[in-house]
DNA sequence: CGGTCCGTTGATCATGCTCAAACGGAGTGG
DNA sequence: CCACTCCGTTTGAGCATGATCAACGGACCG
């Protein structure tokens, strides 16, 4: 009986990391997998059977054209849920940016619990939300923003969402953040290298993936307010 | 009594009419409302009070930038659902195309419904789903689609949704197609003029706003598929 | 130490934007 | 009924932003 209680604690728990609250105690199962760097997580149209968490690394998610033209739709850094579709299958495919250790759950589970249980249903509903915010937000981004006015943008974000203190680092490659932003990888750098000169950011050690925002309030001012 | 349920099942058709269906029967109230040409249904950061379904007309959704620019994020004809956000604000701004009914119905309620009518709130999660689908369609389309590619993806969609025969109707102006392409009217008229020029299309009667695909599928070739 | 990958930088190009003018319905008033 | 204006659209000419093509350099790795 003891054991049974600790086993329930315990899946609650694992639970909550999920992000997911419940409004009673349900048994569920939870995973973890590592995908190596740039490895498939899961493809466009396949059928969405899990529901993931970003435990460690980053993944991003994209759409290609015939002709290889990539557009990602996101990337997901320590502690994001994605491959939430609420619907049968996948609509992007899901790749490890770097090494990562993902959390997965059935989605056939989570939903059987969010039948039952309203408070489940509702952090469903929520994240789901989000996800469609940012898609929104960054609808008006490709459609509208500058050059500079993206990747001001784009740094911005990576600084509040990955950074404790003034570094941040970024895992994805300029390549990566090109498809993101709908440039190339040589306007992203100019526009970097740009922010660089004038004194916005600096780049921290040997690599070019630490920046340090010097100046937040200029950065932000690039990226018009919407 | 007989009047009682008369009531109820008036309620239930218009419940059904507004594309939602219940398991049970309850009572909702939806009410019509009109906006002239050009009027605001709602505004950007609004309380999400209502959601709306075109019952005649068109409505367009779109965020601002500081400086003017647009970014159109959808057009909803007739049949279509509006400002279902799962969130307590709006995250666009809606406004009618064309003079336009349409029909609300309070979040509340709908909400409300949800939580005891798992079928209620499968629905609202089905139509959440296929907003999110557009708009992530949509990412691809301005962060890496070509003006012509873009212009015919556009008419594709137009030509699926509105066209019973072969010709639609635009209700929106260039401007209108322009910004939710994240192109300008003159790269919109001439993509149009070009399509006209090859006997892609062509226009009926006196207006510009009706068009007939002749080449259906040199329409689709001319949008990369994805 | 050679090779590869990734990022930077430079030079040139092209797609789509800007500026400008003309066109053509729709609506209005003489 | 016709002239007039207004407004949205088309078309043209030149321009600029960002793409393409190319060379270089540093980091990493065998």
């Amino acid at each position: 009986m003891l054991v049974r209680t600790t086993e329930a604690a315990r899946r609650a728990n694992l639970l909550r990391d999920f992000g997911i609250t419940s409004s009673t105690d349900h048994a569920v199962s939870l995973n973890e997998f590592t995908y190596k760097k740039g490895t498939e997580i899961f493809g466009e149209k396949e059928p969405a059977k899990y529901i993931y968490q970003v435990k460690l690394g980053a993944v991003r998610t994209h759409k290609l054209l015939s002709d290889g033209r990539r557009q990602i739709g996101a990337f997901h850094l320590i502690g994001d849920i994605f491959g939430l579709e609420n619907a049968a299958l996948h609509r992007f495919t899901a790749e490890a940016v770097v090494e990562t250790t993902v959390r997965l759950i059935l989605r056939t589970t989570l939903e059987h619990l969010a039948e039952s249980d309203a408070v489940v249903a509702r952090n469903l509903r929520t994240m789901t939300t989000s996800n469609l915010q940012h898609v929104e937000d960054h609808l008006l981004l490709l459609g509208r923003k500058t050059a500079m006015e993206r990747v001001a943008a784009f740094l911005h974000d990576m600084s509040v969402r990955s950074t404790a203190a003034g570094v941040m680092s970024l895992p994805m490659s300029r390549r990566d953040i090109a498809d993101y932003l709908g440039l190339t990888i040589e306007t992203v750098s100019r526009a970097i290298s740009q922010l660089h000169a004038d004194g916005v950011i600096s780049f921290r050690s040997n690599t070019q993936r630490d920046i340090v925002v010097l100046d937040h309030d200029r950065l932000t001012a690039l990226d018009k307010p919407n």
